[in-house]
DNA sequence: CATGAATGAGATTTCATTCAT
DNA sequence: AATGAATGAAATCTCATTCAT
């Protein structure tokens, strides 16, 4: 299955929104303001502009400012869930598992979804308590298939470090990435993927 | 020198705020204010209640709320880079100048300074664009530091990968650790640097 | 054509505000409240009270406070210029015309606009440089109207002093009356008018 | 007696403030400033800069910003009452002493005095109403002086109109020579005052 | 569903005034 | 007298949210 029909079904599954539909076009109008001017200071004029409405008519699509930083979230989890879930079954190795894992995060976060990414990582104090909570969940799940890939890398010898500290160094870099990499520049995703496998001494 | 003298040496250089005075204090809150529940959400009277004023007597130390922002990241970073100036200063062979600001860099952000550069991290977009660029002039003589010891390292066949990729997956893996290492859990800074130098196969 | 078809003329242009639309009444009040307390003595609130909303609605039709105080000014002296061009152009003789800008600007004075008048000479510097400049292109084409008329009468024998000098004492004199006439006191506009005639040995 | 003289000698009875000491030189500034900025923006920091001392030292000469503001007025209304009054006895002839009376107040009001004038003439409504009712008292005197001189003058034929209006009139055209009067400009405080005589078909 | 005026709580900032030193 | 930090009330302005039309 390519990104797009693993796309196409989650939109049929109503998993994540049609982006052609009004909530779609919002998320994603919203993920690119969030990130650029950051949640507290983007307002829900801001929001209703940019797809073209008025500030009231928000209300009929969320009941809150902060259900659609939330919906941000949560679309972007469960669909980068669902294309890593992919990438990780076609690799055969462990060492290629990882470096699908590595691919794939690294085009989230610089690809299509990449704004969303950002919400997630800089503007996570902005959701209520309640609502980290939601998301810590279908976060865990994500991180299952990071720490099931590095489990195994580190028992056939391929890495010396504990698996779940270098998760949460590669959750730093490869976020971290969101801050300097140019899709545009003179290294392409798959050159960086490489470089953070030879940074590990796996290539 | 200890990092207790370099810090009252900056202190009596004006470099940085006496911690005892009401500039170093309110510094000192507002650094944990904005990393606890970031800049935009932590008010005016926030700040002034945190070191037993009114909101109005702010005023008198700063102009406006952004300058104490300013102030907290100004304040980190210099302090930080003369740290790390003297730790690297310290070592002698490459990979144990690598070490010496990996344990460093630990240290600034788990450390007495963490709060502060938790904010620097996070609360960037805050700030304006002015300020933004004042802030990175200094950035570029902490990073440099950095580079000369990459770059080392890279010429002696330490590492394999590009010393300013290296740097920029570094920086996001070890400011990512703010969000999870805790001093009082069960590894030390020193077992950290370890297994960051572990998962670099430098040791 | 009546001042009355003029102002309705005028607001059907969209060139001053409707006094019945919310706009409109808000300006009234405003040159009221401008006029009696001043416009740094006069609150948001004040103005919102006056027109019966949250103060926090004035921001709705108006983005500034100074804004508010702007609009008086414009619009004041649009309908002035508007009454004063057809005052003017009914007079045959000059010594006529010059009694009938006495009378229009007495009129403007210490009749309904009367507020907005005195807010246009006493609030002046209240007004950033920029709305200023703005406001003086305005007077200009005012002004204008006075000094034809003016030149005419000097031209004609009918004045020994110079017509600017002439003005802009009438300008002086005129605003003055704002001080200390009274409609429901012993004397009429007309007989005032007439007073400003006699004293010129006009009349 | 020159206008020096009857300066010096109103020193010295105290009357008004040696504009060498402390408090006359504050007032001076005051002058200037609310005449520039207005009262209402001129801050007690920018009054006590405008003399070199720090804004809580202010509180032990006046014991209100408004008690400056009043200062201000008072001094220069008796100032410029004795001036006047020494004026109009040393002219002849009633029309020689209305001249007179024009080109004192024209004087006080262009001259060195003119910012004091300005601000008694346009920050009148910052007065709390007690305040004014005091100066209104000063202020009677002081017109009485003009008064008496339009009264002769309607009697002996000179002048048509109401003493009381032309005083009137010429309170308000005198006062907005402040406006655009300047006195290195193209004619001289004498060559004014002429005109306003020729306008009055004086001269 | 959409509108857009209105709300009302809350934000930053200003500033005359006080007072211990 | 002078200082200058502190006060505290009040100002303008912002903005998520509501609701009648």
């Amino acid at each position: 299955m390519t990104p797009k029909s693993i796309f196409a079904q989650l939109v049929a599954d109503n998993v994540i929104s049609d982006p052609n539909g009004a909530r779609g076009r919002l998320l994603r109008e919203a993920a690119r303001l969030f990130r650029d001017k950051g949640y507290e200071r983007t307002t829900v004029r801001d929001l209703a502009a940019a797809i073209g409405i008025q500030s009231g008519s928000l209300f009929h699509h969320f009941r809150t400012k902060e259900e659609i930083l939330k919906a941000v979230m949560v679309e972007t989890i469960l669909l980068n869930t669902a294309l890593m879930r992919h990438a990780v079954a076609e690799a055969q190795a462990p060492v290629d598992r990882l470096r699908a894992l590595v691919r794939c995060e690294l085009e989230s976060i610089n690809g299509q979804t990449g704004e969303a990414m950002a919400v997630l990582v800089f503007e996570w104090r902005s959701l209520s308590v309640d609502a980290q909570s939601d998301i810590l969940k279908l976060r865990d799940v994500y991180e299952k298939i990071w720490l099931d890939v590095l489990g195994e890398l580190k028992q056939s010898g391929g890495v010396n470090a504990d698996p779940f500290i270098v998760r949460r160094m590669l959750t730093g870099a490869l976020s971290w990435t969101v801050t300097w990499y140019r899709q545009d520049g003179p290294i392409t995703l798959d050159q960086l993927a490489d470089q953070v496998m030879a940074m590990l001494q796996l290539a």
